[in-house]
RNA sequence: GCGGAAGUGGUGGAAUGGCAGACACGCAGGUCUCAGAAGCCUGUGUCGCGAGACAUGAGGGUUCAACUCCCUCCUUCCGCACCA
């Protein structure tokens, strides 16, 4: 017979909620410990991921109470965005109503888990008392110019029928439903985070408990690059072609330059020369090709030379002027010197071109690079080389700078070119402002009115929040929903009173989701997104817990909101999270779980079957939390197996425990709470099935039961509630503090010595722990075990590890 | 190409310099039962009857001792990328 789970858990479900137990109150004299998982989209059912997610932080908040922390464990929807629109286009149905209903089957949901969370916090982005302050925040940044709106070529979704930022774009595909992303020229607004840049990225240094992977790629999304502009002049005019380079060391073996075909410099150097119409051919063939396939070509570098000569700076020699593919104008100044023998692209196409090459890093390994002389110009010939030599070497054919080593001689050619006025030293950044604007209906209107006479206007503090209108008509067929509602667009200017229009797109839903955190400090206030004194107190997020997904795209934003903050002097802090964990997928049969795959458990099912808390173990079990985990519908038996393994021992309580229960006790003690702190979970189970074991093997009494249950409390609550009440305890367990182990018990009378002869395991021997060596010698060698590998070769060496082992070399 | 993570039994995983495979799943045997299920007990890396030998992606190195540290390489996953 298997324990009553469904009861207990509905039974300690009401319960916990009838007490308030997870509802959280700052005390300055209070630790405090603010535990947050990353807030779902609320689609109205929760999978595996979420039970995850939840479950590992449910765990930690759990741990921490009964360690006697002030815990906020708060829960709220991210509610905001496309899928309810599009729900609202199928069912027509509207779109608030549905979320709404979403919601409420998702907090049920929640509820069923078991989770810790304090619900009078709860919070959904798409009330009007959120996103009020999202608008509220737009225009405090549209104050300090952070808030802009620019015309460009932007990221459009042709299926979403929206824009994407460049975070949302997945290989050139749109992150929510693939569809490959198209290039629109759009008048947007912007949140200017390049501006943050710089702190950005330093600060990641010191988020020493974020996972590396997560610093690694937001360090490669912001993408600083240090460097010179290098200024070319064109041979005839003498008008200025600045190129951008990181390998500054390789000046003076530049043999030619290369512009994007969207240069603007083109269309002049080639006028009139005799190459104009092969150029403007080539120029027409790639501008007719995407993004995509332009990178995707990676073997062939297509270009043509131009007619045209450029001067290098530094030793005025004249180099001929190409236009090519591989070369972009988004990037730098979209225009390159090229140096065959250290740039491999470049070595590609000058090869292909039969263009010269000059060695001018020498590397210090053997085979020396070929530095013969052609027609006194160091220059190399095309087949002497089968690759470009990227690696750090000294200084060769490089005038003045020759004999230096080139890292050293990368500062000192930059300082100089700065000096003598032919170069600039500069940073070159991967990050771009973030583009907000969406033409979409279920999201936050952004407060801005256009006046025909006083221009962009934005809405006065005191007239938000603009409020979504409830009627708008959703077709699918683009342009935003909102334009069509006139008595929402059509509004009087604000300052002028004239007859204006409101601005009509709405707010990416990341923008909801960057300051969240903070919202939950004081979810009620109604005079300011959050209250400082309690964001002081609460902030940071002591822990953060969610997917690797957000790495760059909400975590980056995050982070960006936070600093804002800071300028504005509304918090003291300039990081949100202190730790991050960032937990790994659920897998079946080695696929990720999707409804498109059909290989979702539901864990509805798992729950009628086993019950919460057993699902919450085999998730916990399965895998350390970073990590994929394996879902196994047979493994599962195995959590379900061992609860019911406890429950029975409460049958048959002894008077008095064995010692050497006690003793596996604290050592479980020792080892579970080390445990659960390092979020090992699957090692802390492992603990407490051990110390199960041991009660099985010898019987338990009351007191080894006790810690059982109070030590397997956060991580299967109901369960333990019940038979903690059913030990006559009125309190809930959560109340109670958590276990200590006794040191005098993890001293043991006797311990295990292993003896290797020659690093081999050959024998053990039982002995006291603070044996004296000399003894342990004795006894060692008396050992017969050992005789037959010792035989009478002479000791070299005995080598003695205390109270684990002993090593004999012969 | 650059950056990050990982590679251990049939499976999930444990061990961060000191007994490789904790704890589970699975499998096999036993016990209980009229029978089955559940429970309980035992066994279970590979080869070998055995003593023992071999085994943590491959190969080297450091060390009395290496899954663990160092070097070279391979494979898988993830992020960025004609980034100058």
């Amino acid at each position: 017979m298997s324990y009553p789970f469904k009861e207990i858990e509905e039974k300690w479900q009401k319960l916990w909620q009838e007490k308030s137990l997870f509802s959280a109150k700052s005390s300055p004299e209070k630790k405090k410990y603010y535990l947050l998982e990353m807030f779902p989209y609320p689609s109205g059912k929760i999978h595996m991921g979420h039970v995850r997610n939840y479950t590992i932080g449910d765990v930690a908040a759990r741990f921490k109470i009964m360690q006697g922390y002030n815990v906020l464990h708060p829960m709220g929807f991210d509610a905001f965005g496309q899928p309810a629109e599009n729900a609202a286009i199928k069912n027509k149905s509207k779109p608030d109503a549905w979320t709404h209903k979403c919601i409420e089957w998702m907090e049920k949901e929640l509820k069923k888990m078991g989770f810790s969370y304090d619900w009078e916090r709860e919070v959904s982005t798409c009330d009007a008392g959120y996103y009020k302050w999202n608008q509220w925040i737009f225009l405090k940044m549209f104050e300090q110019g952070l808030a802009y709106k620019k015309a460009s070529n932007v990221n459009w979704c042709p299926s979403c029928l929206t824009t994407l930022a460049n975070e949302e774009v997945i290989d050139a595909g749109c992150w929510r439903c693939h569809s490959k992303v198209e290039q629109k020229e759009l008048e947007q607004w912007y949140l200017k985070i390049t501006e943050y840049k710089e702190r950005l990225l330093e600060d990641l240094k010191l988020l020493d408990a974020w996972p590396d992977r997560v610093k690694a790629m937001q360090n490669n999304w912001i993408g600083k690059s240090e460097g010179v502009e290098i200024f070319f002049r064109l041979k005839e005019s003498g008008e200025k072609i600045p190129v951008f380079t990181t390998r500054q060391d390789t000046i003076f073996g530049a043999t030619y330059i290369v512009l994007a075909p969207e240069h603007p410099a083109v269309s002049g150097i080639i006028k009139g020369k005799a190459q104009e119409k092969e150029v403007l051919k080539f120029i027409a063939k790639v501008s007719k090709e995407t993004k995509a396939i332009r990178a995707s070509s990676e073997v062939k570098k297509e270009g043509v030379f131009t007619g045209s000569f450029a001067v290098n700076p530094v030793n005025n020699e004249t180099i001929p002027i190409w236009v090519a593919d591989y070369v972009l104008m988004e990037y730098g100044t979209g225009a390159i010197m090229a140096v065959p023998t250290h740039d491999q692209r470049d070595f590609l196409f000058a090869k292909e071109h039969k263009l010269p090459m000059r060695v001018v890093i020498q590397s210090s390994d053997q085979p020396r690079l070929p530095l013969d002389k052609q027609g006194g110009q160091g220059l190399t010939t095309n087949d002497q080389l089968t690759e470009a030599y990227e690696g750090d070497g000294t200084q060769v054919n490089s005038a003045q700078f020759d004999g230096l080593p080139n890292q050293e001689a990368k500062k000192k050619i930059a300082e100089w070119m700065e000096k003598a006025g032919i170069g600039k030293i500069q940073t070159h950044w991967r990050l771009r402002d973030w583009l907000i604007s969406r033409q979409r209906y279920w999201g936050t209107p952004i407060p801005i009115i256009y006046c025909p006479k006083c221009g962009v206007v934005p809405v006065p503090y005191g007239d938000l929040p603009v409020e979504l209108p409830e009627d708008a008509p959703f077709t699918g067929e683009g342009g935003s929903p909102l334009g069509k509602v006139k008595k929402f667009v059509e509004v009087s200017c604000p300052k002028c009173e004239a007859a204006a229009r409101r601005e009509t797109d709405t707010m990416a839903t990341f923008f909801d989701s960057s300051w969240y955190f903070l919202r939950f400090c004081s979810p009620k206030d109604s005079s300011a997104p959050f209250d400082t004194k309690e964001a002081r107190y609460w902030m940071p997020v002591d822990q953060y817990i969610g997917g690797i997904e957000h790495a760059i795209l909400h975590l980056l934003y995050s982070r960006f909101f936070t600093k804002f903050f800071k300028d504005l002097g509304m918090v003291d802090f300039g990081e949100p999270f202190s730790r991050l964990l960032t937990q790994g997928m659920v897998l079946k049969d080695g696929e990720v779980m999707s409804k498109s795959r059909g290989n979702i458990v539901d864990p509805d099912s798992i729950i009628s079957k086993y019950g919460a808390d057993t699902l919450r173990l085999f998730v916990l079990f399965a895998a350390p939390p970073e990590t994929e985990l394996e879902w196994d519908d047979a493994a599962i038996e195995g959590s379900f197996k061992f609860l019911n393994r406890v429950w029975r021992i409460q049958e048959n309580l002894r008077e008095k425990a064995d010692p050497a229960l006690i003793r596996s006790l604290h050592k479980a003690i020792k080892k579970v709470t080390e445990d659960i702190g390092e979020f090992k979970f699957n090692t802390a189970i492992a603990g407490l099935m051990e110390l199960t074991n041991a009660v099985y093997q010898y019987g338990a009494d009351k007191e080894v039961f006790v810690r059982l249950v109070v030590m397997l409390s956060p991580l299967a609550p109901h369960f333990c509630e019940e038979l903690w009440q059913r030990m006559g305890n009125s309190e809930s367990i959560l109340k109670t503090p958590w276990p200590e182990y006794d040191p005098k018990w993890l001293i043991e009378d006797t311990v295990t010595i292993v003896i290797q002869v020659n690093g081999k395991l050959r024998s053990k021997l039982d002995v006291t722990p603070n044996i004296a060596t000399d003894a342990l010698k004795e006894l060692v060698l008396a050992d017969e075990k050992l005789k037959p590998w010792i035989q009478n070769k002479p000791l070299k060496s005995f080598i003695i590890v205390p109270k684990k082992l002993v090593n004999i070399v012969v």
